[in-house]
DNA sequence: AGTAGATTAATGGCCGTTCATTAATATATT
DNA sequence: AATATATTAATGAACGGCCATTAATCTACT
């Protein structure tokens, strides 16, 4: 028994798409290859042929979503002409839609498979979150230099803003209570009043 | 070669102290048995004697984290004389600080362990984190009520507070950036402003 | 003597992975 | 257009290894 045959040069993407989708929900280790090839159509051994192991699947899974994530704020490492404050509700939406773009009640993948890599692919994953953090402290700096946030130590601001987005992959349901909407509006204005009361500031170096 | 007695009725107490910290390190399904009875000191065979099978070693390790984090702060579902910033000050130190009483560069073991676990133990773990959330919208909503907060969506703002305390785990080092002490103060900080400036509030039911 | 704690040995099952092979398609050659 | 060759996609069967768990047994202390 065949299994019928694709069009050439297709498998690749679709196997990625099977194998994200069972990442997220299983999370990586609960994830075998028996099950991710039977949930594409095929025998485990053929993903051989496409991959050179699991731990593969697992690093172009992590890296198209952070791509995902980063190439549509990477513009905001210089700053474009917008306000600080729209810099900031664009980073919000961007990032939280590319997190609940896929199926609600996700495992949070990143956190748990990042050591399940090869110390060279953890670093080039590691490389695109240093950079969105980079993006998001430069925005904070901007707003907070312009006078419209106040000075707040730029990498507990960072991580709070990112933090909540990251989890709403947990809790969300796009059937139950708030909207994607309205979610973003609910963080930005939290974040917004969040880093605008603040009286004194942490040193902050370099 | 037998193994040195320790006191009887104390080895559940430290089998399950040595589970926990290696559940956290590495993750629940990550962790064998053959490694929790070798960092214990003992062979696996020997802890079926105490726990009927691997799961029930969860369950006790995330039942007891839930209890150190509800128990501190049940007192305030009813609310005592305190001003409603300093409970939520008081929810914000005491979650942050048991979350932070283990080690640095901890997995989130809540979020990807609680499926391992069958149906009437899950619903367990999930009732003390109903309870959590159950006692900081009260809080916020006692805030809002006296005028000190905006009117938010409770179940929103509380994830968000939640969010921001779980994840400092991830990113958490006690040698490096902020302390314990100066996290408390941001995350308060944050949150207060952050619900101090909404104009219009969501619908709340019930 | 009784019991709590620990052991050795073994079980069946699933894991990721390899290998040799075949089927189907695409490409080049006549 | 027909044929030969190369490439891509998929297969079945097996590998060793680790997994959680069990059973029967033994040891040391009260």
């Amino acid at each position: 028994m065949v299994k019928a045959r694709l069009k050439p040069g297709f498998q690749k993407a679709k196997m990625l798409e099977t194998a994200r989708r069972l990442f997220w929900e299983k999370g990586y280790n609960a994830t075998s290859m028996r099950e991710i090839a039977i949930a594409y159509g095929c025998r485990p051994a053929n993903f051989y042929n496409f991959f050179s192991d699991k731990e593969e699947i697992l690093f172009e899974v992590l890296r198209e979503e952070m791509e995902q994530i980063i190439q549509p704020i990477k513009h905001l490492e210089e700053g474009d002409g917008s306000s600080p404050i729209e810099q900031l509700r664009f980073i919000i939406e961007s990032h939280l839609k590319v997190t609940l773009s896929y199926r609600r009640s996700a495992k949070l993948l990143f956190d748990v498979a990042l050591d399940s890599l090869s110390p060279d692919k953890r670093k080039k994953i590691i490389d695109f979150r240093n950079t969105y953090d980079r993006i998001i402290r430069k925005v904070i700096r901007r707003g907070a230099d312009s006078g419209h946030f106040s000075e707040v130590d730029l990498k507990l601001a960072g991580f709070m803003i990112a933090s909540m987005i990251t989890r709403t992959r947990i809790w969300f349901h796009p059937k139950k209570g708030a909207s994607v909407g309205e979610l973003v509006d609910f963080i930005f204005k939290f974040t917004l009043n969040g880093l605008s009361g603040f009286t004194q500031r942490r040193s902050q170096k370099k």
